[in-house]
DNA sequence: GAGGCGTGGAG
DNA sequence: TCTCCAAGCCT
């Protein structure tokens, strides 16, 4: 039985009893499913998403045919909408021009929209068997550790693939791949790595050197701003809210929102003039805040009713169906703010 | 290639 | 409250 260090990770990722959802699963589509999901997004918020899309859409096929609105409210509160976006996109493209299929390579795979070189690889080592080399931010931080690489992030991104792509073994592929991950998210962690229970902690050279901690080193990033608006909250006789759909690309591009001024660099002098009817707008008492990757939102909210002479563009909203609607986060805490300051 | 693109949990 | 950042992709 020989002793690499693939072997031995296999060893500990047999014995692991975590079980995560898609473990084992090797249906080309619940793999895609889950990898998709999975990007930038920790496993305790995609294991909820994960079982509800794949009761409700079994099949490629399923998910082809579903209303577009129904994907992206079933997407709504994970993220990053331009996956939920290109999911639908990929779905029917395989469905229509593939009778269903998912290329069986990394570079077919490489091809669907939203599948960039780390699910392309996921998805053949995985569902497929096939030797690909899995990178992704696990497997960064695991290789530089490993390695002591000092070079920062993501300069090194090269070299580490080269690292990964020299440890990737010939069999069970797919399993290395995820060991190696799960290595990554349960033992060497960003932060207080568990070295002492690591498998690989004997020929750990960053360990060895005591720097295996403050690896990868990266760059720094540019400060958060902070941007502000003022959300409107318009009811009108029947007890109904008005809501908007945002523009498909950009951010939240295709959701639901509460209608509100620009995002600006500084609050809008006169909010109302951007208000979607005229009316006796109110501030209601604080605001919501929230954090995007690229900046902060600060919200205020001001109130109205809808008189009969009003027409504003939107859609009317009953307030106890406001849950089947593609509404993300940041609407659904301003939701919460008004309902708790306007009533 | 650098920046846009969500959210929630951990420390 | 604040910082970091996670199984990345697209332009």
């Amino acid at each position: 039985m020989p002793d690499t260090l693939p072997d031995r990770l296999l060893v500990w990722y047999d014995r692991d009893a975590r079980t995560l959802p898609w473990r084992g699963l090797t249906d080309p589509y619940a793999v895609w499913l889950s990898e998709v999901m999975l990007q930038q997004t920790t496993v305790a918020a995609v294991i909820p998403y994960f079982a509800r899309f794949l009761a409700r859409w079994p099949t490629v096929e399923s998910l082809a045919a579903a209303p577009t609105d129904a994907v992206m409210a079933e997407w709504a509160g994970l993220g990053y909408y331009a996956r939920a976006r290109n999911l639908i996109a990929c779905a029917k493209l395989v469905t229509q021009w593939r009778n269903g299929r998912f290329p069986e390579d990394e570079a077919g795979l490489r091809q669907l929209p939203g599948v960039g070189d780390y699910t392309a690889a996921a998805i053949a080592a995985i569902a497929f068997g096939q030797k690909a080399v899995v990178v992704d931010g696990n497997v960064e931080r695991v290789m530089t550790r490993l390695h002591a690489v000092q070079e920062p992030l993501p300069k090194a991104k090269p070299r580490l693939k080269q690292l990964a792509a020299a440890l990737t073994p010939d069999l069970r592929a797919g399993d290395y791949a995820q060991a190696v991950m799960d290595l990554g998210a349960t033992i060497c962690t960003p932060r207080k790595p568990a070295c002492g229970i690591c498998p690989w902690q004997e020929p750990c050279e960053g360990r060895r050197l005591g720097i295996a901690e403050r690896l990868p080193a990266k760059l720094e990033k540019p400060a958060r701003p902070i941007r502000f608006g003022t959300a409107f909250w318009l009811t009108d006789s029947k007890g109904r809210v008005l809501l908007r759909r945002r523009p498909p690309q950009g951010l939240l591009g295709g959701m639901m929102e509460i209608p509100s001024t620009e995002w600006s660099e500084t609050q809008p002098a006169d909010p109302t003039a951007q208000a979607p009817i005229t009316a006796d707008w109110r501030a209601l008492p604080g605001e919501v805040r929230h954090i995007f990757t690229h900046f902060q939102l600060n919200l205020r909210i001001m109130a109205a009713k809808a008189g009969p002479g009003g027409r504003p563009s939107g859609l009317w909203v009953e307030l106890d169906r406001l849950g089947e609607h593609a509404l993300p986060t940041v609407m659904r805490k301003l939701v919460r703010h008004a309902l708790a300051k306007a009533y």
